[in-house]
DNA sequence: TTGCTCCTCACGTCACGTGAGGTGGC
DNA sequence: TTGCTCCTCACGTCACGTGAGGTGGC
């Protein structure tokens, strides 16, 4: 019988470890001093704790080591466990490489002054949504602000017309591909309450269409000013995507966030993505 | 000013680590009523949020987050928190990839049915110690018992007549390269407290020498039962350092925690290792 | 008035480590 | 008697999630 202090040294397991695990009762002394709590542990005992650290090792949990200890586990069980573990680990493994990947990718982009000051791009889900929508090519980029103001115009009269009120922001998808200044194919859209079903309409001669926007994995970031410097914001976003290893699969969304008219801007930046 | 709700669907973050954030001062909404406690945000916060999120995606602690976006630190000490957490990250990968390997060398273990049942090697590290030793080459297997039991003899008469106390169980190191039934090099040893240097002898005829025996990281296993099942102890360290890719840097060492006078002995087995 | 949203505790997570404060054994 | 060992709380770790129990706003 040896005071815990040996039993720590012979074991190589610290005293308060090996209280824990009397205390969770994966290593019980075996016996203990009713008068002052002294724990007397046997050599005996070593193989038993020997076993724990072993599985302790292979990253099992002391939870699922205590089973493991008290029914005597067919081989076959282990076996199945092991390839359990085994899943796990190369998924932190992968988890961590990816992390990896974006530290690196990170570093990168300080170090070639491409480094995108002020735009921080994170990933996130949008839910798929109803909306209302209308569409139209602008011929150029300098009638894109009266443009703009029409379709919201039409869509913000439809929407309290069919009794109901936008869930969330406005915003427009831009359809053709790369950055362009004429013959702009612009879809601006109004977030309705979810299960709404209104009929299509149209309003100062605009056609409104109600439809479903399917969501999915986003790579977004956050405009704060005047919209003359969104072209930052999409050129980070880019960056972001290609360092990252992603890829563009629709196209992106611009979430008037903050609208001109109430002080600078707050407009959101999101591109449908895919890892690659 | 938005409610917390409509804040958390606009940026993708949960209710809760909103309040979380808020509580820490990472993100304090920009009005708290001081009637019901509401959360009132602006979306002039998402770009700071999505700030903690993106630092978060690279890694750093909520803690870290904090004196990044209070202080305007410098990119140079961005680079060097990058660079550290990119060492960091590697670090843990490695510590992935070798647990993996560890599983995978124990299903293997388990497959190849070299399974070695009821033994479990665990690394563990022994201090330096001051050890009285005395040494001979023992015929034959068959005069190991006498021998020890001689060698011992003196040894424990040695401890005594110096006025000291073993500090640990006898045991015995093994200095003949693989195994062997006849000429097996054996040293007795008995360890003494630290700091204590008594001088050499001669007891029965037995040369008893102090000196200090080097400590360092040991495969070990616990065998309990009589020694002629030792064998399949060193065979289970062995299937143990070669899967895991260990090295034998030294003579192993056989720890007699209960002799056999006590019942069924229980003897550890320890191998000085390296990682190969 | 009824849902819906929001609030504040308090506790749990995983495997211990770190005091604080006190007592038993040689 | 004096160190040394041992004991039992209680709290901290990291970033929230999960109730419990209660209140404000349309």
């Amino acid at each position: 019988m040896l005071k815990i202090g040996e039993f720590s040294r012979i074991s190589g397991v610290t005293i308060i470890t090996l209280r824990h695990y009397d205390q969770i009762g994966l290593l019980k002394p075996v016996h203990t001093d009713d008068s002052n709590g002294y724990r007397y542990y046997s050599m005996r005992q070593l193989p038993r704790l020997n076993r724990i650290l072993a599985l302790k090792d292979l990253g099992f949990t002391l939870e699922q080591i205590g089973p493991v200890l008290r029914e005597n586990i067919a081989p076959e069980q282990i076996r199945g466990m092991l390839r359990l573990k085994q899943a796990e680990i190369e998924q932190r493994v992968a988890e961590e490489q990816s992390l990896l990947g974006r530290v690196e990718a990170r570093l990168r982009q300080i170090e070639s002054e491409e480094y995108m000051a002020g735009y921080d791009v994170v990933l996130k889900t949008v839910d798929t949504m109803t909306i209302a929508t209308t569409r139209e090519v602008v011929p150029t980029i300098g009638e894109m602000a009266t443009r703009c103001g029409a379709m919201f115009g039409a869509l913000f009269q439809y929407v309290g017309q069919s009794g109901l009120k936008p869930s969330g922001p406005p915003f427009a998808i831009y359809h053709c591909p790369g950055y362009t200044e004429t013959d702009i194919d612009t879809e601006s859209a109004v977030p309705l309450p979810n299960g709404s079903n209104p009929a299509p309409a149209t309003v100062d001669g605009i056609a409104i269409t109600p439809q479903s926007l399917e969501g999915g994995e986003m790579a977004a970031t956050v405009h704060h000013g005047p919209y003359t410097g969104i072209p930052n914001a999409y050129a980070a976003i880019g960056a972001w995507i290609e360092a990252n290893g992603y890829r563009i699969v629709g196209p992106p969304r611009e979430i008037y966030l903050v609208g001109p008219h109430e002080g600078e801007p707050v407009t959101e930046i999101q591109y449908p993505v895919q890892k690659a």
